[in-house]
DNA sequence: TTGAAAGCGCTACCAA
DNA sequence: TTGGTAGCGCTTTCAA
């Protein structure tokens, strides 16, 4: 057996038995000064010299060590996926990360693209998280949710369109964005409306809600819809809009601002008249719908902070049974401008 | 109560130990199973019971006691912020995290908001991560990379436009980019050329070396240069469009395509010519840019793959010596479209 | 072919 | 006020 003194700079990573040994103390001493144990006290001249080894062999505690010890850990694993979800979503996660790291929870994004929901969910479980917050990138299935658990998940909290079996939802109804849209459409008169449905893959879970709801609201009113497939390239929309006369539509729900907005070039470059001919409405209410003229309408949604949300999992994980296990987080409104 | 009280709350977390014991085995035949270790050989029914018995109980290994044991993790940490950097970095990074799983790694990303550089490289340590991959989001101190180094991660990697002591550096010179759009400006024959500085935080890594870029082709040719400060939302960019005239600019690089958009938009509204009276320049070639006329010039930036930054990662790991300490990757040019 | 047991780094209980 | 030490879940050496 070969012990070979090969670390990388040829020293080896100082544990606090190192440093108990520096400072003269045992390794019982160490862990008390480091983790001001109320429980015990310790003179402040042993202390000092406990803290002054620490600092000189730059240690720093194992955090899986003590999490074994422990038998539990604070991490809090967001699943993700490469979904561009645009700034509204990214400002959330960014909020949600932060409120969380202050309630003394350490925030892992765990990337899980192209894996199997079941593949992820054992990879997660692997990491034994103390909880789980999927904002609903990744697919979640009941078998996932329940190896969670059974691996020491004492919270997990799906944020999305769907409901899923054994976990806190909270849930975001995007048929509502496109009920609200529909509705404004038809107020404005329109008898057949589009609605843009993104090629690009991972918005399904948004898009297809979303279509429900215009649909509702659309039919109610005795009006037709149909979903126009578009990427998010200059072609296929100028292609869309080559034949949009013969589709005969007089109003478009365009997913959001931005291929709202990569439409309506389009369709002006094409000589469709906006709102006039065609009525454009986009969401989400981003800076650029405000740029092109007309004025982008748009969808404006109130989205649950991040410092809710994280509240919401510290509540759960203390005690699983505290919260609601279904939360509506979603509001939204129509802001009318100019291309409706 | 319609829940089996067996398997709901009070159960507890099944080990290896809870396998073998239901398999009527050793522990270390279970590992040598369920790892497939090849030193061992182990009989078909023996495999089988053991397998049998995990799936039973819906075993999964405690990734923290095995790198435990193992003395080293296979995590690569990505430090992130909150930096609304654009569909060109989060592509990237989106690769890469790809690549890297496919080479065996787990992925993790740590974010970083508001902690300091050395509180940042301390949390990072503690997960005792095999490598660092900062995309120069996060701040790294040389201190910083000593820790790390020191509690055992064999690479640390900087990409971003910053050479830090003791890492690899995948240089990203963002003054390249800068370089590029001034010459450009120039040779159109600009004379007093804005360059666009965003307000929100965290840019200033790309900012800052974009504008001494167009400072340095600028001034090569007698050109003169002012920084002009921005947030990005209508009215500043309305304020600052008010007093164009008496600055007395006849180019402007807006940072990137939608400041650009943003500052573009607000000159035509206040009657400024472009690019007759202003030529506009952007960067990072966005879909928006082609939306407005006149179409957006801009500086389009070819980047480094992510499967290629994985490998790198992979090599270091292995072999710390093996690379070259600084590599340039980054690669851009002009496209110019009607605003300059 | 399988089992017993040591030990990774840490914390918490109990003893001194 | 401090030290000794068991044991978290896992892998791996050595023995059977």
């Amino acid at each position: 057996m070969s012990q070979s003194p090969k670390q990388s700079a040829g020293r080896t990573v100082p544990t606090s038995a190192d440093v108990a040994r520096l400072a003269g103390v045992s390794r019982a001493t160490v862990s008390y000064v480091l983790n001001n144990t109320a429980a015990v006290r310790i003179s402040e001249p042993t202390r000092r010299r406990v803290r002054e080894a620490a600092e000189e062999l730059g240690y720093v505690p194992h955090a899986a060590a003590r999490s074994l010890r422990a038998g539990h850990s604070r991490m809090v694993l967001l699943p993700t996926a490469h979904v561009p979800i645009g700034p509204l979503y990214s400002r959330f996660f960014n909020d949600l990360q932060w409120a969380l790291r202050r309630l003394d929870y350490t925030v892992v994004q765990y990337g899980s693209v192209g894996l199997d929901p079941d593949e992820a969910a054992r990879a997660w479980a692997e990491l034994r998280p103390v909880a789980v917050v999927s904002l609903g990138q990744v697919e979640l299935t009941p078998q996932g949710v329940e190896l969670l658990k059974r691996s020491g998940a004492k919270a997990v909290i799906t944020v999305g369109p769907q409901r899923v079996e054994g976990t806190h939802a909270l849930v975001m109804d995007q048929a509502q964005v496109g009920r609200a849209a529909g509705a404004h459409l038809v107020e404005r008169g329109c008898r057949t409306i589009g609605v843009v449905m993104p090629e690009e893959p991972g918005l399904e879970m948004f898009s297809v809600p979303r279509l429900a709801g215009v649909r509702a609201a659309a039919e109610a009113a005795g009006a037709e819809v149909l979903p126009l497939p578009l990427r998010y390239e200059e072609e296929p929309a100028g292609a869309l809009a080559g034949r949009w006369r013969e589709l005969g539509l007089d109003g478009v729900f365009a997913y959001n601002d931005e291929y709202a907005m990569l439409l309506m070039r389009a369709l002006q470059d094409a000589g469709i008249a906006i709102p006039g001919e065609t009525a454009v409405v986009g969401s989400d209410d981003l800076v650029i719908g405000r740029l092109l003229r007309p004025r982008l309408s748009t969808v404006h949604i109130d989205m649950v902070m991040g410092r809710e949300l994280a509240e919401l999992v510290d509540r759960v994980v203390r005690d699983p049974e505290s919260a609601p296990e279904r939360q509506e987080l979603l509001d939204s409104r129509v802001v009318r401008r100019e291309s409706s």
